[in-house]
RNA sequence: GUGGCUAUAGUGUAGCGGCAGCACUAGAGACUGUGGUUCUCUCAGUACGGGUUCAACCCCCGUUAGCCACCCCA
């Protein structure tokens, strides 16, 4: 027996109606705020990823799924979208034709992690990009959208964690602050430290362990690092979220793992989760358009992760009752009825009325039984007696009562119940 | 990738080194052609591969998968 491959899991129909409710929601809220959709292809070249998301990241190192195709061509599953929709963005020249441009993308993602709860390694995002301004309004913009979507889905005990990691060169200024402060205390800080005090020295801000804690705490107030420019923009833009009445925690020790983001970071965990509690997270990336050929300018957006979007919706409110569909069933008894019945199922549905009918011809009362599972509203019931009158039983589920309709009026009258 | 825990019908769960039970679900039926309640019957299981043993679902090892934490991230 085949199985679905590890970290990967079928939706099945009983599943959908959460992801379509989220889809659904998306689109209009989106809609709304002016983003359009675009979809890019799931395969991508690797070095698309290598050169935005970082050679050092974990995603690039250990997480992508890569392969060389026919043509020895290095290529990847996307194991993020950001990226791509920058790159279709220049290759169609959106920057040419509207200068600005707010996109939007629903989608799996593929990144090979040991699965558990809340991170599967098919996943699905639905993220926005924003491309073609530096302003802090554009960043406000998207919290208040990302707060709006989330609470539209039903989530309504987030935390925002915003931070800023300043420009490019704001951020090299702060690794090499880092590098230089605990160049003499390497050694007391933990095994993971250590190794991201050379790989990503970011990310030993993000230390948990007590110890390192203590260690780094000296160096939580980054923001003294930060330009001019810089930090009036994030003073700016927590003035605006304050003035917009959307609560947010400054986390000087938020770091992202992705190599292309500078100035405003954000993340929003939920509850319900465990580990896994962040159900997204975005920020600016106002270098990725020239580091890929475009003409500099400043771009920001947000992933969400549908899967812990499901995942705490579940924790937080039961999943709602099946939908009615007010289906009719078409119940027969002989051959000839069969046949009879067979017209008017395809009559009905013409008519865009819900209707199905048993493929077995089981016995009156199976069919009556399986009528009741799938709630139809009524049941046309023909057998010998109806086919020698040229009429139909029509019997009413919820009410119980019958009543013979002659044959070419069945359609109008079920349409009137 | 590292560590820990787990694995019994489709689902949820018992059990014992010696015949694997229960509930739900599904299917059939309870006087000729009528659902929901009730009753009867039926289908269906010890994840996989080794080992110990007269005998393994049970003990041991490995694999796989899931879960939890780390790591990382959505």
């Amino acid at each position: 027996m085949f199985k679905s491959l590890r970290g990967t899991q079928d939706i099945l129909p009983e599943d959908i109606k959460a992801w379509s409710l989220i889809e659904d929601i998306s689109r209009k809220k989106l809609a709304v705020y002016g983003y359009r959709e675009i979809r890019t292809p799931i395969i991508e070249e690797a070095g698309l990823f290598t050169r935005s998301v970082g050679q050092d990241s974990d995603i690039v190192k250990k997480q992508m799924y890569s392969f060389q195709d026919q043509g020895g061509r290095n290529i990847c599953l996307r194991p993020e979208e950001t990226a791509a929709v920058v790159r279709a963005y220049l290759e169609n020249h959106l920057d040419k034709k509207e200068g600005f441009s707010k996109l939007f993308y629903i989608g799996p993602m593929f990144r090979s992690e040991r699965p558990q709860a809340g991170r599967m390694r098919q996943f699905h995002q639905v993220g926005v990009e924003a491309i073609g301004s530096y302003s802090p309004y554009l960043d406000a913009e998207i919290i208040i959208l990302l707060d709006e979507l989330l609470r539209g889905y039903g989530l309504s005990e987030n935390t925002f964690k915003i931070n800023s990691l300043g420009c490019d060169k704001d951020k090299e200024a702060i690794k090499k602050f880092l590098k230089e402060t605990f160049k003499g205390e390497v050694d007391s800080l933990c095994d993971d430290c250590r190794r991201r005090y050379e790989t990503n020295i970011l990310r030993m801000l993000d230390c948990k362990r007590p110890s390192c804690r203590k260690v780094l705490s000296s160096a939580s107030s980054l923001e003294s690092c930060l330009c001019k420019d810089c930090s009036d923009d994030f003073d700016k833009l927590r003035q605006i979220l304050d003035d917009l009445g959307l609560r947010y925690e400054v986390t000087p020790n938020l770091v992202r793992g992705l190599d292309y983001y500078t100035k405003v970071v954000f993340e929003v965990v939920t509850k319900g989760l465990g580990a896994q509690d962040a159900v997204a997270a975005g920020g600016r990336y106002d270098n990725l358009i020239a580091e890929f050929g475009g003409t500099a300018t400043g771009a920001c957006g947000f992933a969400i992760g549908i899967e812990r979007v499901i995942e705490s919706l579940s924790k937080v409110a039961p999943p709602g009752l099946e939908e009615e569909r007010g289906v009719v069933f078409i119940a027969t008894l002989g051959e000839e009825a069969y046949k009879e019945g067979f017209k008017i199922l395809k009559n009905l549905r013409s008519e865009g009325i819900p209707a199905d009918i048993d493929y077995q011809q089981k016995s009156l009362k199976a069919q009556m039984r399986y009528a009741d599972k799938l709630k139809a509203r009524s049941v046309v019931i023909i057998g010998e007696d109806e086919l020698k009158s040229n009429s139909a039983l029509i019997k009413d589920m919820a009410g119980s009562t019958q009543k013979s309709v002659a044959l070419p009026e069945l359609t109008e009258e079920l349409k009137k119940c």
